[in-house]
DNA sequence: CTCATTGTTGACAGCTCGGTCAGCAATCTG
DNA sequence: CAGATTGCTGACCGAGCTGTCAACAATGAG
């Protein structure tokens, strides 16, 4: 469903939701917890610290933390930063960039209640519901 | 949502379903007609040779025509071929292999309602449905 | 049979994604 | 200041996806 890319964004926002807030988690530990590539972790990290959904924190004792409250971070905003066809809402079938229920494309009716779910699931579930539901365990 | 390879499928089927039953249509019209690069098209049409979902005849006033009933084919039997994420039902943040409700995984139950949705759709939403919905529009 | 037409097959190129590595920059400790 | 620790940056690599091309195989028309 999801990009390797955006399941580790999402795999390492949840063990830092399940941190003390303000409490640093270094990105060593963060890899070791949550089974993701250190390097590669740290370039996910970047973009989600430039979308201004972590803060870093470089030099002894740095880490990472979230920059608000899990429950303040829906879902879609991770997401978007990495899946093209969320950002754009796109339609099934590519045929159209955008699909509304004014113009719609052949297979925009069947397909409406999914995507309704889809984006609702989105945009209402934040770090806090996936981070509160139980035990990571990574791969 | 979907790779372009199984939008690619889903348009040349859905074209297919709207042509006489038993008619052959040629790589070349229906690459035209559906605006997919021949010469790809004719692979995807392979897989689906293969899967059971078109035949295709070789040589002079040959073509493809689907196999089935255009209501006899649900989508999913489409997708799985060229998207694994539907093939193997996979969990949202890739942490296990299957995700059930005995055994979930940390966004499990958040995802579940928009999951359901979602392979409902491919299951219940045949070629049928989407291709009496209205004109292809090629982009 | 001969030829044109059409689908099949295999090789290849460009691109993005996932991942690794080495070096640089910032920060704290002593 | 000196050194250790940690995040940041840029280069690079391999695999898979998208797309192209040329040669091959089958089929029908003449």
């Amino acid at each position: 469903m999801f990009s390797v890319t955006s399941q580790y964004a999402l795999r390492a926002l949840a063990y830092l939701a399940t941190q003390q807030p303000d409490a640093m988690v270094g990105g060593q530990e963060l890899s070791r917890q949550t089974g993701i590539p250190k390097n590669y972790l740290s370039k996910i990290l970047l973009a989600l610290g430039n979308a201004g959904i972590v803060e870093a924190v470089r030099g002894n004792a740095g880490g990472y933390r979230l920059a608000r409250a899990p429950n303040e971070v829906p879902l879609i905003r991770v997401v978007e930063l990495f899946e093209r066809h969320v950002a754009k809402r796109a339609c099934l079938l590519g045929l159209r960039r955008v699909c509304s229920d004014e113009d719609p494309c052949m297979a925009h009716n069947s397909w409406r209640p999914a995507k309704l779910a889809y984006f609702d699931f989105l945009e209402t579930t934040t770090l806090l519901d996936i981070s509160s539901a139980g035990k990571l365990t990574a791969p």
